[in-house]
DNA sequence: AAAGGGGTCAACCGCCCGACA
DNA sequence: GTGTCGGGCGGTTGACCCCTT
């Protein structure tokens, strides 16, 4: 089954193309047009394999190839487009014109993948990462003898809900995924824990979220504001009904299809990087490889919409990521 | 100035699938 | 049903670059 992988069979050339080959490859499909991969590099006079061309052509020569640095747009869609796809680079290439599979796919784990970790957000499933909850465990089970409040405030039952709210959220439908995505809602990528306030991910069905507010041992949630940068009708109105705590979730299939559609909304999304992104106040980034631009950029933030927990000011969280 | 360590990204690899003879 | 072909996919590699020491 199958065919030989090729590139490596009659001396053909494997490595880095020269500006010579380039344009032959162009040349030729300019004339004759791309297909017929595996006749091409014969016919177009190139020492290399049909597949390597395809690649060079689809990657980087195709003259509709969007050369450059990812706008905040752009990573905003790929992270919601990666939280309903997966790793389907493809797929998500298509919804970013001039953007190619390969393109995202080097970009997500070179500069997406460690934004969102150090988010606190697992970027396979988009949700808070579990080892943090852990981490609230062992924190309660020291501390829930010696004070009141830290009983409550990590209370087992209410950790071992969040747990099994988190982790459902990890094999649910794309809704509830596409939902993370939605409403991620976090402080500061940096300094998650500042001061007196738990930066809080919310997510989930309505279910969940009436489990929560039914249980006495959560804490004050409450939210700076939750007028949500709607205007273009791009977010879910579920983020407009929380308000404190849940009023409704209402997440069908409409999410899916609005992230979907997004690119069309493109040229004029009200941006979620407040959702997704940091607040100017950060410190020191934890990559010291981030460009000036990239700092900037991770810094993108709106001041609004943020979830908090009220956290006694004895207990200290500084520090837990 | 030089070494080395980490980040980036173009290119490759291996596998898979659908179409077709 | 089987084999071949054309093409696509996600994962990985390695050369190059830049920054730090």
């Amino acid at each position: 089954m199958g065919k030989p992988p090729g590139c490596d069979k009659n001396g053909l050339k494997k490595g880095p193309w020269t500006a010579e080959e380039d344009q032959k490859l162009i040349d030729y499909i300019q004339k004759h047009g791309h297909g017929r991969w595996r006749t091409l590099p014969k016919n177009a006079g190139l020492k290399r394999c049909g597949k390597s061309c395809r690649l060079r052509w689809t990657n980087y020569l195709r003259p509709d190839i969007k050369r450059g640095k990812f706008s905040i747009e752009e990573d905003e869609v790929i992270i919601q487009l990666h939280s309903v796809l997966g790793n389907k680079w493809s797929a998500i290439a298509a919804r970013l014109p001039g953007r190619t599979d390969n393109e995202i796919k080097n970009y997500w784990n070179t500069h997406i993948k460690k934004k969102l970790l150090r988010m606190g957000i697992d970027p396979v499933t988009h949700a808070p990462r579990l080892d943090l909850l852990e981490l609230s465990s062992l924190l309660s089970s020291s501390l829930y003898n010696t004070a009141g409040f830290v009983g409550s405030m990590f209370n087992p039952s209410f950790l071992s809900l969040a747990t099994a709210f988190l982790s459902s959220n990890q094999t649910k439908n794309l809704e509830i995924n596409n939902l993370a995505g939605n409403i991620q809602q976090i402080q500061n990528p940096y300094e998650p824990y500042q001061g007196n306030q738990v930066p809080v991910i919310t997510q989930g069905s309505q279910a969940d979220l009436n489990q929560f507010s039914a249980n006495p041992g959560l804490p004050n949630l409450r939210q700076i504001d939750n007028t949500v940068s709607d205007s273009k009708g791009f977010l879910p109105t579920t983020i407009q009904n929380i308000n404190g705590y849940n009023h409704g979730f209402n997440l069908g299939d409409q999410n899916l299809q609005q992230v979907c559609t997004f690119s069309e909304k493109i040229p004029n999304m009200v941006p979620f990087g407040s959702l997704l992104s940091t607040p100017s106040s950060s410190s020191t980034p934890l990559n010291n490889g981030s460009s000036t631009e990239d700092i900037e950029r991770d810094s993108y933030c709106s001041s609004n919409n943020m979830l908090i927990f009220d956290v006694p000011k004895g207990l200290n969280v500084n520090g837990c990521m």
